[in-house]
RNA sequence: CGGGAAGUAGCGCAGGCCGGUAGCGCACCUGGUUUGGGACCAGGUGGUCGCAGGUUCGAAUCCUGUCUUCCCGACCA
């Protein structure tokens, strides 16, 4: 059991914030809100945005990148978008600051350097995208039009965790124009699968395709596409969003292209991100209690050497035989640290890198030399086992290929046994509050029951799978005839 | 933004009521012994007690304000 980290059992949220802080993936800072990301966690996003940009770069996408600020009349011109984002945004005001008069040192707003117009930091950026692609685009020939953007934004937030929900945050935006609506919701659609294909394949995360109800679209969209993960303690994570934003933005910022016919039509968008907030499901969906699980595939660091020696002769021999087998994974493509720090003793290090999550761990002594073997303990089952050095390298990429399917299948059996069916409603208040995880329950369909629903469970719905099988009954709430079942959880 | 808790050495904490030389454990430095699951002995270094005011001869301690963090709530694509 580690010493530094709080039991799940104990406290789930002191678990949580003991990794992200003890794992070194982040740390609090001066700014309320706002995170920074320390090297190791910023490496696993590194290795996250790369994967994922490799995937936008596959599906046709280019980058580009726009400004911070949107002047407050763009940011408003797409009525529900700007509603949505009001209460959340911050606004530059004023551009210098001057020495104060009354306090010696001190700096204050120079009331005389106030903007004309007021600047929004971007919550999103589709105002100040859209604002530039009607300058883009005229004809036909000009589409699809297939541009993302990795940024920063910011979503002056009540109250914050760190990676979950911070004041600044880092993500992707893809923001796509279309000729048509059958194209455009068909990028939607696919951005979500590569979505749903990083999460699955990349960060061993099961995930539910989805659509969300009209209450949880996203502002300014016609249609939400989502990915919802489960975490360990039963609670649902908006793992990345994609939006068919119809028209709306088209014509908030009189975005026309001609036709074929040299007809003037509106273009068809889609607006999809995911952010540093993955990091966060990461570590709530893999880890135990002592300390980080990462799955090897992303991990910055895949395997760790931890050397166990009596004196300099004894290390000597270990360094020359380590150098060796350093070689043979790096040719494998496994990233690989070798750890010949003295300050530490064996038993920390060990300690160190479970509570990193780092997948591999190799430990090497004299009586391993002396026999030809390797001490191999994996972070995900913590078994331990002495492994011949010939063929280490191919032992080692099977071993990362296994330990990223365990951590896959052990994810989606938790899920799997935690999507439960009910057509009762005392059953389901229930298991919202027994069993937790994702309840599948029939839904009349209206604003209202939902939101009803939210008020006495503070369960929402997490979205109307994809492929949803059409199946009759009755609503869970009101008993209205249905169509069909949704799934419902308490969420992050 | 409302309620609660916290902030004293890099980390974890004691001290605070009852104002009077700032302490403990870990970490760090030096030397030595060690090294197969968070080593041990000895000797050291390190703190304007979150910040700003106030009360007082004197404030970590009392008062006011403020900042940051955590928990609960409201809010949140």
């Amino acid at each position: 059991m580690s010493k530094e980290i709080t039991s799940r059992e104990q406290d789930y949220s002191q678990w949580y914030n003991d990794i992200v802080i003890k794992a070194n993936l982040a740390d609090y800072s001066a700014v309320r809100g706002c995170m920074v990301i320390k090297p190791y966690g910023f490496a696993l996003w590194e290795n996250m945005r790369d994967v994922l940009d490799r995937m936008f770069k596959d599906t046709g996408h280019v980058n580009a990148y726009f400004p911070l600020f949107v002047p407050k009349s763009l940011f408003e011109a797409e009525e529900k978008n700007a509603e949505g984002f009001a209460k959340e945004c911050a606004v530059v005001t004023h551009y210098r600051l001057k020495a104060d008069p009354d306090h010696k040192g001190k700096l204050m707003v120079d009331p005389e350097a106030k903007l004309e117009e007021e600047l929004v930091v971007r919550p999103t950026s589709e105002a100040i995208i859209w604002n530039t692609y009607k300058g883009w685009i005229q004809s036909y020939r000009d589409l699809p039009l297939l541009i993302n953007q990795w940024a920063n934004v910011v979503r002056w937030e009540m109250r914050t965790r760190l990676f979950l929900r911070t004041a600044e945050f880092l993500w992707q935006e893809g923001h796509t124009a279309h000729a048509t609506k059958d194209e455009a919701v068909a990028e939607a659609k696919l951005m979500l699968e590569v979505y749903a294909d990083f999460a699955e394949n990349w960060m061993a995360l099961p995930v539910i395709k989805g659509v969300k109800t009209a209450a949880e679209r996203f502002a300014g969209a016609e249609d939400t596409y989502c990915i919802e993960a489960l975490m360990q303690d039963g609670k649902a994570l908006q793992a990345g969003t994609s939006h068919f934003l119809g028209q709306n933005f088209a014509k908030a910022f009189d975005v026309k292209f001609s036709d074929k016919e040299n007809k003037l039509e509106y273009v068809w968008a889609t607006s999809w991100g995911v952010s540093t907030r993955l990091i966060g499901a990461l570590v709530m969906a893999h880890s135990d209690d002592d300390g980080l699980i990462l799955p090897p595939k992303i991990a910055p660091i895949q395997v760790v050497i931890v050397p166990i020696f009596k004196g300099e002769e004894q290390k000597a021999l270990i360094d020359a035989k380590v150098k060796d087998i350093v070689a043979q994974l790096k040719a494998s493509g496994v990233s690989v640290k070798y750890d010949d720090s003295d300050n530490n003793r064996p038993g920390w290090k060990f300690a160190q890198y479970e509570l990193q999550g780092i997948p591999v761990r190799l430990a090497i002594g004299a009586r391993d030399l002396e026999n030809n073997v390797i001490e191999v303990a994996r972070r995900d089952t913590k078994e331990k086992k002495s492994v011949s050095l010939d063929g280490i390298a191919s032992y080692i990429k099977n071993l990362l290929d296994d330990i990223q399917s365990n951590i896959y299948n052990k994810a989606k059996a938790y899920r799997d046994d935690h999507i439960t069916k009910t057509d009762s409603w005392d059953e389901f208040v229930k298991l919202l509050d027994e069993k937790t995880g994702f309840i599948s329950a029939h839904w009349d369909g209206t604003d209202e029951t939902e939101e009803k629903i939210k008020e006495l469970t503070k369960a929402t719905i997490r979205c109307i799978p994809v492929n949803n099988e059409q199946e009759d009954g009755k609503c869970i709430l009101t008993g209205k005839p249905s169509v069909q079942r949704v799934l419902f959880a308490r969420a992050y």
